[in-house]
DNA sequence: TAGATTGTTAATCGATTAACAATC
DNA sequence: TAGATTGTTAATCGATTAACAATC
């Protein structure tokens, strides 16, 4: 009987998965929810907060043991193994993806690509042979993947969702700057650097700038 | 005198603007709150509520008029004129983005973008020469840019930052999957898909997968 | 006018923080 | 033992939602 866990709290453990795996290859072989705390500017109760959700990883007096905890975190957000996601779109994001290293050792692999191009199906991205994404429905379940990236563009992305979604995709990560509608037992994350980058300027458009950048016309001026 | 607003109300903004060029685009005029939110997965009531810190927009018995909204929220998150930004890395990564379609009307252009490998300094990217990264405290003053993408591998990721803030840069986007120490009034956004992933393996790994994925040897177990 | 939807207030809900007994 | 830090409780803080008068 699982009691409900915030999903604000989920969203930080890898957050502290990250910093653990660092600390562990810079030597660090003890953290305490101070360090870890100011290392990512959050409180050290709240870390301890978070982690009291899901059992007693420390020991009064001393703090967390940093393999034994970054061991638990990988256990409870599931990438103490190795999972195969499907990459559909091989044009630069695509490439890029297939190419990143970051993947490796943090539980994930691309697994399979799919693009529309004839030009680039048969070749192989990366080592992996690129298939037509009208495959997807076809291939996907034979090889359990359960885990697909988008990273086509916005106006592809949401059939490339419904067929990953036929082929029985349960998690999608989506580069197109774009809201999926997907069925809600499938979980959705979204990643779009322009807002990310508007969350941004908000801030800076109320300071000086460097004097030299307002060659642009200056429009009517800030909002109210 | 402003008041302060909250940064998660901050942070919803650009999506609210991203739904609201989507409805243009498709000749939508009109909108309301509720039209929105149900786009969205989000309250109305959180709609209304995240627009009246900034003024009244709409229109009792009607709703939004999507373009007037628009500029409003285009006003707001200063993206009423185009930023100039750098970026440092011009791997596959950095490729990407130099060529992603998807910065020009939303507000931004990449206008310098600098590596270190010296078989790529010289060489234009995406139209722009590519400089070599220590250049960049002389370089970007001059030239009034106020935003950084870093897209290097995460060992040179906090040594880039600190080039990029020698160079006057008021706000960072951080691809590299490390946290950047940088002073109080620099801003940094970061996206690491593998963080996005993880929260949602948290939530998979309870499941069932196809029964074709188990190859893989499966550890200990879950938590607890 | 009747119907619809805003902007805002007050109530609810949930997340963060402070504090401390337990204990290594 | 003295010092440190956990896990947890209760208090605080802040965000979301429900409801409705105002009004187009």
């Amino acid at each position: 009987m699982e009691k409900h866990i915030p999903d604000i709290v989920i969203h930080r453990l890898p957050i502290y998965l990250r910093a653990l795996e660092l600390m562990a290859r810079a030597g660090h072989d003890i953290t305490s929810s101070q360090e870890l705390g100011q290392r990512l500017g959050i409180s050290s109760a709240q870390i301890r907060k978070d982690l009291s959700h899901f059992g007693e990883f420390g020991k009064q007096g001393t703090g967390y043991d940093v393999d034994f905890l970054r061991q638990q975190l990988r256990q409870i957000l599931h990438v103490d193994r190795v999972w195969d996601m499907a990459l559909v779109g091989a044009g630069d994001l695509g490439r890029a993806l297939a190419h990143y290293k970051g993947f490796e050792n943090r539980g994930f692999r691309i697994a399979a690509i799919f693009d529309v191009d004839p030009r680039k199906v048969g070749k192989p991205l990366a080592g992996i042979p690129v298939e037509h994404t009208s495959r997807i429905p076809e291939l996907l379940p034979a090889r359990g993947i359960r885990i697909g990236i988008i990273a086509v563009p916005a106006e592809a992305a949401q059939s490339v969702a419904d067929l990953l979604i036929e082929g029985r995709v349960q998690a999608l990560l989506n580069y197109a700057p774009i809201r999926l509608s997907v069925p809600d037992e499938v979980l959705v994350e979204y990643i779009d650097p322009v807002i990310a980058l508007q969350s941004m300027t908000y801030y800076l458009g109320a300071r000086q700038g460097s004097g030299q950048n307002r060659s642009q016309a200056e429009p009517a001026g800030h909002s109210r």
